[in-house]
DNA sequence: CCGTAAATGTCGTCG
DNA sequence: CGACGACGTTTACGG
């Protein structure tokens, strides 16, 4: 990994184009050929960049100090170096990465071990049941034996929605499922994708992490 | 902005848990008041970071070399400093930021401009037509009078012809309007995107960047 | 401050 | 390689 403190101007033609007026930025070089020109905001997101794979050039002679950076699409990065004030390189090794937990994975394999959240006498047919536009996260039955499908999101947005009236509309068409009915489960389900799904005709379920995880709290509920 | 190589471990509790375990890394922390954790690849972005704003407390005594970020919204990120390879502090001063040309607004102002694009007699309405769900991007109607709603994407996939469908929607409810029909506009359109918007009778059109920027060459045109 | 839509989104997975 | 969905998405823009 490099660090470059230096002036420079940048210059990005590719997906759209973008100008950077001459500026002290730190410039990083990292192990996988990724440049990117970081300013000293803008949190972890850099003012210009390209990830691998692509190739790093620096001129010599009459083009010291531009550098380039190609791609295969023919995207190009070019900075221009007026002035170096810091320039120091460092073997990191390979990182051993992270370990993740809570994501929407965790959420669906939850609700299916615990489908009765949805309501008394659910039955869980699959998860992942496959579609032809793509797998439904769970689909069960009901008390009366009517086929449910569940879309999970930890945040529940419109595009939520409209994912789960697209399987619906699909699991609709097989005689050995329909009537099909929806019901779109999340932590957190914003206004207009609640407006929505009544408008569709399907339910909505907020979802209690920790009381799925077991760490329901009798004191804390309501009933 | 501060530079630090170090071998360190970090956690991060928050909107979800993750951990990493010892290794050398560059933290980074930058004017704005956040941090980010960088491994030799996965490109610009960093393995674990906290946004501003947020509070850096370096641990003293007992706790030299525990790093504690916290955010209002009780997230957490410590950084267990084991050894320090490199640590420097740079003043970068205010960024005078990038400027950009090629992204949705330019084709949105562009085609608004030129709406004939679109067909001989079409008339412009508005750009960013309000609805209830949000702005259309062009209103305009067609040689005959008939209301046309416009999608612009730089590229257009099935989500803008959901969008586009939900303004369809509820524009037609509008007397004043109906009926409405939809076109999508696109530098590039992905065939499951065709195929949805045909489905719906929604026209697709090619925006050809360049043409529209008055680069056109008629040479290349079909007509 | 909330809500929606854009992004050089990026990053997985799966066909 | 393309399509699709998740992401600690982040970020910009409007009410």
């Amino acid at each position: 990994m490099r660090l470059v403190i230096a002036t420079c101007t940048v210059d990005y033609v590719g997906r759209l184009t973008a100008h950077l007026p001459s500026a002290t930025r730190l410039i990083l070089v990292k192990a996988d050929g990724s440049v990117s020109v970081h300013a000293d905001d803008r949190a972890y997101k850099p003012l210009n960049w390209m990830s691998p794979p692509c190739t790093l050039r620096e001129g010599a002679g009459e083009q010291a100090g531009t550098w380039t950076v190609t791609n295969k699409a023919g995207e190009r990065l070019v900075i221009t170096v007026e002035e170096v004030l810091h320039d120091s390189s460092h073997a990191l090794g390979v990182d051993p990465g992270l370990v993740k937990d809570g994501v929407e994975a965790h959420l669906q394999a939850l609700l299916a071990d615990q489908i009765e959240t949805l309501g008394p006498g659910f039955r869980l047919v699959r998860r992942e049941y496959p579609t032809a536009i793509g797998p439904v996260d769970i689909l069960c039955r009901d008390s009366s034996g009517s086929t449910v499908a569940v879309e999970i999101k930890r945040r529940g947005e419109i595009d939520g929605v409209e994912q789960l009236t697209r399987y619906l509309q699909l699991l609709d068409r097989d005689p050995s499922l329909t009537p099909v009915r929806g019901i779109f489960a999340a932590q957190e389900i914003k206004p207009q994708a609640r407006v929505l799904a009544q408008d569709r005709g399907i339910d909505c379920v907020t979802l209690d992490y920790d009381a799925l995880r077991g760490f329901d709290d009798v004191t804390t509920r309501l009933f």
